[in-house]
DNA sequence: CCAATGATTGCCT
DNA sequence: GGCAATCATTGGC
């Protein structure tokens, strides 16, 4: 799908936005990065067309020292390796042997920070997405939850290490604002062998979203 | 409504 | 051999 096919709406909504760069990705405090990415657009342009979505839901990894994270106590894998590039890439990896899950990678070359995309809110590309998941009609299950996210958006394990600011696989901001107190923190999910850091209030989430995994409060 | 379960690969012990 | 940053389905209330 070459961009002169794609039709007026779409192409005034890129014009519209403003990809996000090492200054964002690069910063020290991922929990800080992880409520940031909260409202930005992630863009998909692979073979099933344009796709877009708004991020609702984040959770972040806080490198060797959080037992949550694939990276804690410096683990290097083939897997994890991707972790230790400098902020900016993704890191897509295969959970429960079914689920691709795509992270963003925050801070220094060697820190092993990462934002898990948790959910998001479609903008662009429905019919895609649906194509994509198998899905008949467009409900809050389409791209609730990180493996359904990857999913609707075509990310699989082979694009993990890409750099986040390709043509055709990028993060940007369209002026969204949100103000702190629609964020709600939350422990995240699915880390209950974490120990006293399945407890940190890692996750964050869009209150009142309807493109929200598991339980909401508002 | 909610809890239990199967799918299925990478990485650990 | 066992478990994992999950999801859809099933079966019980």
């Amino acid at each position: 799908m070459a961009m002169t096919e794609l039709i007026t709406k779409e192409k005034q909504f890129l014009a519209s936005l403003k990809v996000l760069n090492e200054n964002f990705y690069q910063r020290k405090d991922v929990v800080k990065i992880a409520k940031e990415l909260l409202g930005k657009v992630i863009v998909t342009f692979f073979d099933n067309g344009l796709t877009a979505v708004r991020i609702t839901e984040t959770e972040a990894y806080n490198g060797i020292v959080d037992k949550a994270s694939h990276a804690y106590n410096n683990r290097r894998t083939k897997r994890t390796e991707v972790m230790y590039a400098p902020g900016g890439a993704a890191y897509v990896y295969l959970c429960y042997g079914i689920h691709h899950l795509f992270n963003v990678v925050t801070n220094l070359k060697d820190v092993p920070h990462a934002v898990l995309i948790r959910a998001a809110e479609p903008i662009i590309g429905i019919d895609a997405m649906l194509q994509r998941t198998h899905k008949k009609k467009l409900d809050n299950t389409l791209t609730a939850g990180p493996g359904n996210v990857s999913k609707a958006l075509g990310i699989y394990t082979l694009h993990t290490g890409i750099d986040l600011k390709s043509e055709h696989f990028f993060i940007a901001d369209d002026g969204y604002k949100l103000s702190k107190n629609n964020i709600i923190a939350t422990p995240r999910i699915g880390v209950d062998y974490a120990a006293e850091d399945a407890l940190l209030p890692y996750r964050f989430f869009i209150k009142g979203n309807a493109y929200v995994s598991g339980k909401k409060s508002s």
